[in-house]
DNA sequence: CATGAATGAGTATTCATTCAT
DNA sequence: TATGAATGAATACTCATTCAT
């Protein structure tokens, strides 16, 4: 009758409270990481931030570098639910593209953590990880080069290797995201995706040049 | 009491033997830093590798941070020169845009230490200067931008804020730098470099979509 | 308030199975603490082996170190019945010491844990604990005092102090289980048995150089 | 002219003065580890009674363990050494077993740290090294069993396997060394060592119950 | 009765820097 | 000048025990 065969008794794991101290622990990690830098966030200063033992920590990832990469991981994923967001229901790919960089500036110029995240991984993992941000643009790259492709076989976009664009866009926001975060923002993420947008779909030459 | 205060005695302070082993300490500071990343590095296997007593470093550079700004200052000076020199006797200016693009890409694939010092900078010492490229980078800017204006002048830029240029490719290239050390060289710097300069001048957008 | 104060309700508790599931842990903690020594004995590991949670070892014993000694115990308390076993029934004593040295390196062959264990308990409770060997034995001891005493009495013994032979014969075998667990049994036990009496019983010296 | 070349000018080694200090270190280890045990025992500590920096004794010994593994092969290089000087001089093997027996319990009676160190050892490294006392022990037996085959040419004592003389009196003396510190002195280690002699020599049996 | 989630005290070791020689 | 012996601060992780369920 009972659904739950019960076989064990005694206090149950509760996987609702489970996740979320998990997360809990995640977003706390990600602010005191991003904050200090991995080799100056303590353990214990994290356990004390969120009441818990550090044992609990333990409980929960197995290692500081296991919770820091879990931190990484988490931040990442934010940004890519946050730009498949902004092009629900757009069906136009060169307006996709536009709110996509828009996204892509407004939300790092939001969480600096990410790029600082960024950086502390690449520091202090070198040979152990492949960069997690890399790991997400490769998983992407190809839905945007068939965006590309689309639109050249409509004649929208001049004919060039699909390759290039994603890499030249995908090389010119991942540098920009780490420029403002290191030389303090130059400008509003709109503005910026404007100046973006517009080198990189008009080009920087005159009429007249281009045709020479 | 000292009958010769002001003559010093013993062997005299050699200039340029100072000078030449200052560079030799830089140049496997470079190496070390790179290799090992900046807490990783070892000032006792800095010594053992020059042959050298600990304390001998410490008579060239007060501390391991200094050695290591040092280090990060000399690769960046050497980036500029590089740079420079590809320019040297090129009177038009969008090719010197071409060389300089091109140089900087050649030399970043032949030099991966660049990459990895200024990440370890940024990591290690956050808080504490601002970040070494972005200082060489702001000490050109205004040059470049120059070279812009000129070309406006000339009708052969479309006339866009110079400011607009100059970030975009800067951060372009920047941005180019890290991927390229992150994923493992993607194409040969050349054939990279004429990727840039074609979405940068040209656009990515067809003759028709552009006059939309 | 509550209307059977005195009446148990539930399942009540069942002296038999309590016992038995006491001897399981303890028969399983043996195991644990001589493969892998007291500080590297886990109780979780414990708990996992015998398919318990970690608070039912704690319902049994009150904390490691009490399981641990109870375990020491356990095994002290089995070579004694193995002897005592082996002697049932022998009339003649000098037999009997025989039989009691043979058995006692049969049983410690057979059970190489119970040094172990030994050897542990002095190790982490040097000053908290008699050891439970000596405890053992002073309680033997004088039992076989009393037979070397008779057969001092017969005749069949040179007259010397009784606490003489049952020391040396203490300490000899006492050594020999530490010599065979910590170098490898080096002869089959019955042979070894052999070897000691034939030493203590006739000594090395020759018949000529006795009489010297 | 000058015999040290003195390439390498600067704060020279003292290998005098290293020397005496890893004694200084070696010996204190032995107190305190024989105290404490190897767990408790803290680096720190040992430090602090020696009035170094810890950076010092990690400068001598790699290791906790090392320490520890050089602490007990020094109490038992002192021993051997006790031994040794004790029969030098000695023509008559007999004698010479004599006071090797003798010196060995007044040995171990002035220094119960060996007997701790011993247990230390087996209790925390049991699977990581052969126990030092046996590699000792292994090493000197070959002697002792030649001395005993002399004897038995001479007729001084009975023909009986070498071994079987090794074995016993070894084992007795290593369990007597145990029993005497685990249990406390029970006589002055000149009366136990008549004792040994006693049994070892004459056995316990009556001179007809030899003959039966 | 049984469970296992939560806790937090405790410690070996490294390495930048100093300064006696 | 050059050396390298000496220093000591700083930190992740384990595991016996408890007690809410």
């Amino acid at each position: 009758m009972n659904a739950t065969p019960a076989k064990k008794v005694g206090r149950p794991a509760d996987p609702a409270r489970c996740a979320r101290r998990r997360e809990e622990i995640l977003e706390a990690a990600v602010r005191l990481f991003a904050e200090h830098g991995y080799p100056e966030t303590d353990m214990q200063v994290l356990a004390d931030t969120l009441r818990v033992g550090k044992g609990t920590l333990y409980r929960y990832f197995p290692s500081k570098q296991d919770l820091f990469l879990a931190a990484v991981d988490r931040v990442m994923l934010k940004l890519r639910e946050a730009i498949d967001a902004s092009i629900v229901g757009i069906d136009d790919p060169l307006e996709q593209v536009r709110r996509a960089i828009h996204t892509y500036l407004a939300y790092v110029a939001a969480h600096p953590e990410l790029a600082e995240l960024l950086i502390q991984e690449r520091a202090q993992f070198k040979d152990r990880k492949k960069p997690t941000y890399f790991e997400y643009r490769a998983a992407n790259a190809e839905r945007w080069r068939n965006r590309y492709r689309v639109m050249i076989g409509q004649g929208r976009i001049r004919d060039v290797p699909v390759e290039r664009i994603s890499n030249v866009v995908g090389d010119l926001l991942y540098g920009t995201m780490f420029a403002n975060y290191f030389t303090g923002p130059r400008k509003p993420p709109a503005e910026q995706a404007q100046d973006i947008i517009d080198i990189v779909f008009h080009g920087i030459l005159s009429e007249s040049e281009r045709h020479r």
